[in-house]
DNA sequence: AACGAAGTGAAGGAAATTTTCGGTGGCGGC
DNA sequence: GCCGCCACCGAAAATTTCCTTCACTTCGTT
């Protein structure tokens, strides 16, 4: 038996269509229709066993080989493969479709892509915007201070709670504040080597404000973490780190992508001082890390 | 006793790498080796047989073929046709510039980086690795609850309370139980129309097991969010919603990708009632939005 | 130390793929 | 008009690949 087709050459990956199109004068009427379904359909076609496709075409599985041959794979079985490669390729070229906003009508597959996209486009925003010299400021405030504060109110308290957990986790002393009012009063105490955070989308919320205010004028190192840097929280902040202010649709809030940005910074943050701190935190974390061991139930462990 | 599994779950297409390290933990040597070689070089594999792959890993082809039944697929056949799917596909995706880990030296840019690197990676794959099938269930149930719990401690705990607010603000009756013990005492209230969702990245904290187990116990739908889709908790929960288990390193603990994966899922739970029940949910939103207004600033608002 | 459960691989059975081979129909020559 | 050649095709055998069953090993338990 001899090479149809140019000697050595690799099995098609992508270059199918075209193949089928260049050899399909050259195929016989029966190798044509098998030509055409697999070309048509190939994500339908990768489905099928030899059997299958010979039916579904209306010929028989000798044929269906040959075709596979004549296409320049071994076998039916290495033209499977191909197939399902391509199908692979085209369905995720298909993929950036949905950039779209969320619809109310939108099955739950596509919510799913929509959100899954739009938070790693404000993973990406926030980090291309974010200012690391403030960073590394804000870092080395953090990582030497005496007393932590962190304020956020709404969902950013939630950002607040989630880096004092982390900071208390390598050692250092740290405690979000909820309540405006206790916020203010324990600002009071706040001095010269503690850092005050004031986290807030808006960049004008009152409650939080008001507290960084406090502990900026006790002479405090301050730091906002807000979307907006021009918002009335900078005036007290020596340090401003900036929030991507996403896009947001109506089922969307925008609550869900400052969320997103807050927590990739505060990551940033604590990722930061943990660097600093390495000799005490990485102690630190392995410790909490065994104490809570025991809480857990003896599942399947593997 | 119900699925543990996602039931009707179609067979993964790209979400391999993510499944594979998903179930890793719940596999037996053997087939830990066999996986490792498919996520390592999916490319190579889909190019065996099951003969071929048994003795490339030094395992058996009956160990091979349960593999991939524990990733979801009928048989070796298909796992092999997805493989070839997934080369094709990273054939055409270039592989991204900075992989590595994040390390003690690193420059904070660096940092920024690989954090946001990392965190769109773990969305991805939570994405990719989401069963819609069990969403849907969940959303179904939480649109047309009368009362819903979240059972979340540590860095869960935060996203328990997330949730809670956004459905909050969409008009439905929530709570975030952090206290073991009031959690428990709340589940016995609990019955057939409720609903009890509890939030463990490692699906054995017995502190959020144990409220769950009461609720289920009572009549209420139970729902699970967790990394071990295979853990104790899944015991007690009609609807097991998985998060990906991502890769951790030293500085970086997996509560940190576990938490972006926790809070998609728990968005996609959130816009998915709010699309059931748009009706109320989107006046919910406008009244919960303005009676916030009058705590901002009146700062430089654009 | 004995027991039991889970993990593993060898061998046999089922299903797929590939090959072989005989039948069919078209086409030109006698 | 009949015959023979040849390309085309498919049924069934041959082979490879895949799946299932079962017995053996290993590890943890009581």
């Amino acid at each position: 038996m001899k090479e149809i087709f140019g000697g050595g050459a690799p099995p098609a990956p992508a270059a199918l269509a075209a193949k089928v199109r260049t050899l399909a004068p050259s195929m016989t009427r029966s190798m044509q229709r098998v030509a055409e379904a697999v070309a048509g359909d190939p994500a339908g076609c990768a489905a099928l066993t030899v059997t299958g496709l010979a039916e579904l075409t209306g010929t028989s599985e000798a044929t269906v080989v040959r075709t596979a041959r004549l296409l320049g794979y071994p076998g039916y079985r290495d033209l499977r493969l191909a197939l399902a490669g391509l199908a692979a390729q085209q369905q995720s070229g298909r993929a950036p479709a949905v950039t779209a906003d969320i619809a109310v009508d939108d099955p739950l597959a596509d919510v799913v892509a929509k959100l899954a996209y739009d938070e790693q486009q404000t993973l990406a925003d926030t980090a291309a915007g974010l200012d690391t010299v403030q960073l590394g400021a804000a870092v080395t405030a953090l990582a030497a201070a005496r007393r932590i504060d962190v304020y956020g109110v709404g969902a950013s308290g939630l950002v607040a709670q989630d880096l004092t957990q982390k900071l208390l986790r390598i050692g250092l002393i740290a405690h979000a504040h909820g309540d405006p009012h206790l916020a203010v009063t324990n600002a009071v105490q706040l001095a010269a080597r503690d850092v005050a955070i004031a986290i807030t989308h808006s960049g004008s919320t009152g409650d939080v404000i008001e507290p960084l205010r406090v502990a900026f004028e006790h002479g405090a190192t301050t730091i906002a973490i807000t979307g907006r840097p021009d918002g009335p929280v900078s005036q007290y902040a020596d340090h401003v780190l900036t929030t991507s202010t996403a896009r947001e649709s109506e089922l969307r809030p925008a609550a869900m992508s400052s969320r997103t940005s807050q927590l990739l910074v505060v990551d940033c943050l604590f990722i930061g001082v943990a660097q600093r701190t390495y000799e005490t935190a990485a102690l630190a974390l392995s410790a909490s890390y065994e104490a809570l061991a025991h809480r857990h139930r003896s599942g399947p462990s593997r």
